[in-house]
DNA sequence: GAATAGATTAGGAATCATTCCTATTTATTC
DNA sequence: GAATAAATAGGAATGATTCCTAATCTATTC
């Protein structure tokens, strides 16, 4: 698929690449397989679930892992960083380069303290997405007194 | 427990965090719950779980989301950094202070250049532990290559 | 173009961490 | 010490993901 000849791209696995090319939202599993599902309406969530794995080994696609239950998928491979929003759990690309190298510095000088072998880093930025804080702003404090006066 | 009166400090409640405290590794639930078993050998999961998630929302104790199916508790409540094992899943301290500003600088730009609300960031070292960055060494190449020669 | 072998699929069962439910127990307050 | 609320044990339910299997597809070789 990409040069050795282990895995073939079949029309399922061709199909699955294309929506998530065609997402740029970070789509979950599942949201993937309802997309595909419009395509091709025999697709199996195990061939989705297979082919997501071979995608993001063969580097044509990233797998994400917010602090949530579902794994998500990002079709620029590109190392970029995340704001996930803490309310509706939509993940967005922040938009800062991760050309300087601070933190490649900081691994650096983690591996040489640590004895570790230390390979890259994930970080992701925590808050409320445009949507979640406006409604936060209209409907002030809602959600954090849930004790009171119910 | 802390200020308010909202939760009542239980026996069971008190020696999970006693064992959590005991404890820097980093342990995930079933970890905590086969301790805590040998003190109280009649506490449920669902205790454990629901004394977890208390715990974390008044601050006495830290929930950790590595990109692993298991979630992992943390005695230390000042924030700090860490290093996850890609091997073992083992999760260590990163040796490094979260005192200089850059990163909240970052959070700073990022609010206004997006309109999201940021309120913090995660930021985790992705590598392989000593243990498992030794036997690598022993054992060069071995999993890279699952597929010649099995 | 038949035979072979390996990859892939659909469909569904299994897994497993976590959450939820309920009847009972425990602590607190009046 | 009755009333009330919080917490518990035990177990069932949930739900994302993984695993299994028999059937199908595709490339290669003869």
């Amino acid at each position: 698929m990409t040069s050795d000849q282990k895995y073939r791209m079949t029309h399922q696995r061709q199909v699955i690449l294309e929506e998530i090319r065609k997402d740029p939202s970070h789509p979950t599993a599942d949201e993937i397989y309802e997309r595909v599902r419009k395509r091709l309406p025999r697709i199996s969530m195990g061939t989705v679930y297979r082919n997501l794995d071979i995608l993001s080994s063969c580097g044509l696609i990233h797998r994400l892992e917010p602090g949530l239950p579902q794994m998500r998928f990002d079709c620029v491979t590109k190392d970029h960083y995340h704001i996930t929003c803490m309310r509706c759990g939509k993940i967005e690309d922040a938009p800062i380069e991760t050309s300087d190298n601070a933190l490649e510095n900081l691994e650096n000088a983690l591996g040489r303290l640590t004895k570790h072998g230390i390979f890259g880093h994930k970080l992701e930025f925590v808050g409320l997405c445009r949507e979640c804080l406006q409604k936060e702003s209209e409907n002030p404090e809602k959600d954090k007194r849930d004790d009171e006066e119910s």
